[in-house]
DNA sequence: GAAGTTGATGCCGCTAAGGCATAATCAATG
DNA sequence: CATTGATTATGCCTTAGCGGCATCAACTTC
């Protein structure tokens, strides 16, 4: 009982002719009567009468016509939604990202894109960049909006968004301040806050020091930039912060031999399917 | 695109893995690897995402599962359809009778057979027998319940239901009825009313008299038999009426050689299917 | 690192579906 | 009444496709 045979069941129902059905189908006649002959069969019941050059529907073939009319149907549905659904754009769209960027880079990015696609239901969880990167690997996520990692994932396709440079940051009243022009070296004889070893930001530092062969004095502080900034402000040490973070209450020091950056962007499953919702937001993000 | 294909979608989806659904499915795995596999070439999408041994519905999947899942639910209805069909009567039920069986023989069957299947949508038409043999011949009525044909027809089936013996009767006043003992010969002087010639009564009354060698003087007068009654009792003619019909008012003639009878039963169309309703009509009507 | 799962792939055998030719049946028509 | 034309069924043949087996590749787990 596949699809054909109910195709031709119903072709030969609505022509009451089984020539007439095999032209429609492009089909031969005996290959109708055939697929016809086979489905009676299985139904153990005959689905017309054959008298004459007339063909009529049996009780069984009026009581089975509703019933393959709406599954082809159904199928033929399912087609359509199917074709559909790369220009729809809707359903559950669930993104991890970073404190950080979900402050200062996202909101004027969802706010266009949940007015250009309002039946995305968006659900996004705030979390340290290598846990959303995690996450995504897992499924749990779909798209991670994140610090990149300073290594390519396996498996983990990511894109460049922000190019986030990265200065090293102190307090006006720091003695680092007041140098005219700050070495390398006289960082690693004063403390850093900086973030936990795990996240990129704090091995893009470490990696920038060993380097040159300095182990940085490390103060593990906080993930939360806001609250790095915050104390740096009160002279806890120094620290590296996005430069776009920085105001009056900040010194940047200008190091030449640190070129420190680190990279926003947008991470997905290599091998997961992306939905539309997706796709459409991985269009939405500006190019760096 | 076939209800297998769609089967093995299903039960990949509910089970999240190829194997587990094979086994349900009595397959082994590969086979339902490529009923996938086909499947999504022929949507040109791809259905799961395999990543390590999970198996994840995609996008596409996901907007495909309801409809599949309405198709094979819509082809199993149908099959449970087909299989109480025999069981459950109802429909409609075309039948076609004679003015005289309809008033004489039905009434006791009909009121039997509607308490017993409320839900046969019963349509009664009332024609001369000849035509209703036709029509049941040509597909228009399912039953007739009918005078038998006197010589079967070709692809009409029958059954004898109620064996209706004719007497020749005439009006008390009537020639014929003063006769010591009537012989067949006599009827001959005399001239008779009679139903048309098409009809099954008129031709086994004449075949019985030209047997005979006689040809009679016959009025056509209508194919109602009361009316006939009534021609007869006012004298016009005699007539040949079945014996139920006889009362104080007509003389029925004992002529020996002259043991008419016509049948009543029901005929149906040999290579028709019969609906439930008919089925259980046929059942109903009382043994001969 | 090894073992055990799990899905994909290649190959083979077999079923079954479709086409062609033809038979059988029936309606229409001369 | 025979013939013609139309329609469905049937038999034979070819072939496409499906399923099974063996195997590979990727991944998880111990």
């Amino acid at each position: 009982m596949d699809t054909q045979a109910l195709a031709a069941f119903l072709e030969v129902a609505d022509t009451a002719s089984f020539s007439k059905a095999a032209e429609r189908l492009f089909l031969s006649q005996p290959a109708v009567s055939k697929r016809i002959a086979t489905l009676e069969a299985q139904l153990g019941r005959s689905l017309f009468d054959r008298v004459g050059r007339q063909v009529t529907l049996t009780d069984a073939g009026r009581a089975l016509l509703p019933y393959a009319r709406r599954a082809l149907a159904d199928i033929e549905d399912g087609r359509r939604a199917l074709s559909q659904l790369s220009e729809k754009v809707e359903g559950r769209l669930s993104i991890g990202t970073s404190h950080h960027i979900g402050l200062h880079r996202l909101p004027p990015v969802l706010r266009a894109y949940t007015l250009a696609y309002p039946d995305v239901d968006l659900d996004i969880q705030f979390m340290d960049s290598e846990v959303a990167c995690e996450a995504v690997l897992a499924g749990k996520l779909e798209l991670g909006i994140v610090t990149l990692p300073t290594q390519p994932l396996a498996h983990l396709q990511s894109r460049l968004v922000w190019p986030d440079p990265l200065s090293v940051v102190v307090a006006p009243a720091h003695p680092l301040a007041g140098l005219r022009k700050p070495e390398l070296a006289d960082l690693a004889e004063h403390p850093a806050v900086l973030p936990d070893e795990a996240t990129y930001t704090h091995r893009i530092v470490t990696a920038a020091l060993t380097r040159h062969g300095l182990t940085p004095r490390i103060r593990l502080a906080t993930n939360y930039l806001e609250t790095l900034k915050m104390l740096v402000m009160i002279g806890l040490g120094w620290s590296v912060l996005p430069r776009s973070m920085l105001d009056q209450d900040l010194i940047a020091l200008p190091i030449r031999e640190l070129a420190l950056e680190r990279e926003l962007g947008v991470v997905w499953h290599e091998k997961r399917t992306l939905s539309s919702a997706a796709t459409a937001l991985l269009d939405q993000l500006p190019a760096p």
